[in-house]
DNA sequence: CGCTCTATTGATAAACCTCAAATACAGTGG
DNA sequence: CCACTGTATTTGAGGTTTATCAATAGAGCG
């Protein structure tokens, strides 16, 4: 569980922590700051990639869509994490759509921007480095139990995973604070509503978890990670 | 589709683009070489990570295995490519296994010896990160693909993505440069090697692919992408 | 209170896995 | 060169998991 929420909590981004927090602010403000209304979207897989974003407030979903108009969920940027870094490095195109899932914050720079403060801060690439070999051990953790796992055990999974990257513990169990739809979660996992939705009533009844509008309480942890790991 | 095998054809690693033939030639006599017999492994997921690979000669597996011993294949490496990086920034665990498919010739270093030369040449992190994001990209292509398409389509779209690392012109068709069972596919894929034998035995029927021993050559590359993208 | 969006639940069907058995194939030693 | 052995592949039958579709219930909102 990560109780400062992926963000070093004076408010300094990891990437960033060679910046005085002086520094910081100067950077950014050099960027520039564009509020994204919920659900609206930010930048669509395809585009120019020509800035990459720091995400100062709310949440987004990065996401892919293929031809038939299915889409999966790529993973979550939370508050303090940055996207798109993939336009600090080369010219390219933006491979993924990230949407905002609430009310966003972010601030955009342009490579050349960027490159300037790598240039300056040679700790930085490898912060940056670091936190995309974090992405794809994840992802390669998520693609494996896809191939692995059935849907029950990944849903279970998933909500361990989430605990892990934004739980917190409360007087009735563990909260995720990342707001879900049953829709949500099955663009994540790789499977459909209607099964997580029967997943997770049966969890409820069981006295797994509860759910408060979006918000999900795991309120049996040890239940859950019993029943993942099929002891 | 890739003629020059991931390596550029003077014998220089993509990674280590800025060393001089020379000076290349002295960071991998800095290394410690070592053979590693078909069907044996390198390094085992979860042993410390003290080092990472560059492959001189041969080709490796990257996978995983679950609890109940499902092997998972996350990707492979062929010749000069490097693999491991994760030790270069951090102290940890190799979250994957590295067995070679043939008889395999490695060059491996210690994390110090590796970040004394990404300081002289500091567009060495910038080629690694680049590296890691390609990996990254692949591997979301992948993910979404699993969560989105059926198999026979997965099977299909996995050929041509062989075509395109590494594929040669035949006059009989296309052929895939790396020898691959029926269970290697399956892995790789996400299915069984009974669901991937059918299928390629019907595609064999129609005129699509051909095989030899473990080398599939595809004769009708036009067929695969239709039936790729559902046409 | 009606409207819309999300969640639940049930019935049915399809995709694909599992297991068993047969066949093909490659390599080995006589 | 041939028989032998072990491995890889093919094919079939049957069962499970999970998606699909339809219908209902519930929550939030003006």
């Amino acid at each position: 569980m990560n109780n400062k929420d992926s963000q070093g909590d004076a408010g300094i981004p990891d990437v960033f922590k060679e910046l005085s927090e002086q520094e910081l602010d100067e950077f950014i403000g050099s960027g520039r700051q564009n509020a994204v209304k919920s659900g609206n979207v930010l930048f669509v897989q395809g585009d120019p990639a020509d800035r990459c974003y720091l995400v100062k407030q709310g949440r987004l979903k990065l996401s892919r869509v293929n031809e038939d108009g299915k889409e999966v969920t790529i993973r979550y940027i939370s508050k303090g994490e940055i996207t798109a870094v993939i336009t600090v490095i080369k010219k390219s195109e933006y491979s993924v759509t990230a949407r905002a899932m609430e009310d966003t914050l972010v601030v955009a720079w342009e490579q050349s921007v960027f490159l300037k403060l790598m240039k300056r801060f040679p700790g930085i690439t490898v912060n940056i480095l670091t936190m995309v070999l974090t992405r794809l051990d994840d992802l390669q953790d998520r693609y494996s139990e896809l191939c692995t796992e059935q849907v029950e055990q990944r849903i279970a999974l998933t909500l361990l995973r989430f605990i892990r990257t934004s739980g917190t513990r409360r007087s009735d169990g563990i909260c995720i604070n990342i707001p879900l739809s049953r829709q949500d979660l099955a663009e994540y996992i790789g499977t459909t509503l209607f099964t997580v939705s029967r997943t997770l009533s049966d969890w409820k009844k069981r006295g797994w978890i509860k759910s408060e509008q979006k918000r999900l309480i795991i309120t049996d942890p040890h239940a859950v990670v019993s029943f993942a790991e099929k002891i």
